[in-house]
DNA sequence: CGGGTGATTGTTGAA
DNA sequence: TTCAACAATCACCCG
């Protein structure tokens, strides 16, 4: 419930805006992007997009652990920006 | 103290 | 430039 998955674009409300961190999605697409579309030349991201995301919950944790690996990885990076975010906006105010 | 909200992340492909 | 499925996220802040 209340979870209006709304769309891009969302909206802007800080100054810096720490944009919070990837996801394991974004590292395994990333992996999956020239994979997926290498095996299947000439379908669109309709096709691709689609097989991804199965593909994706294909693997199992173990295989998906390389990209959760990134994504905790990649949250601390956006920790970093957070805490200077605030810093910042401290600052600023 | 607990809850839920929204914001965001990245890919491709096209108009 | 933006959107759209696909998935995860999860830090953020409040009463």
């Amino acid at each position: 419930m209340a979870a209006p998955r709304k769309k891009t674009q969302r909206k802007k409300k800080d100054p810096n805006a720490p944009k919070r961190a990837l996801s394991a999605y974004m590292f395994f697409a990333n992996e999956n992007r020239d994979i997926v579309r290498a095996e299947n030349p000439g379908i669109t991201f309709g096709q691709v997009g689609r097989i991804l995301g199965e593909k994706w919950k294909a693997l199992t944790e173990e295989e998906k652990v390389p990209y959760e690996t990134k994504a905790e990885a990649d949250k601390k990076r956006y920790e970093s920006e957070k805490e200077l975010y605030i810093a910042t906006k401290a600052q600023s105010e």
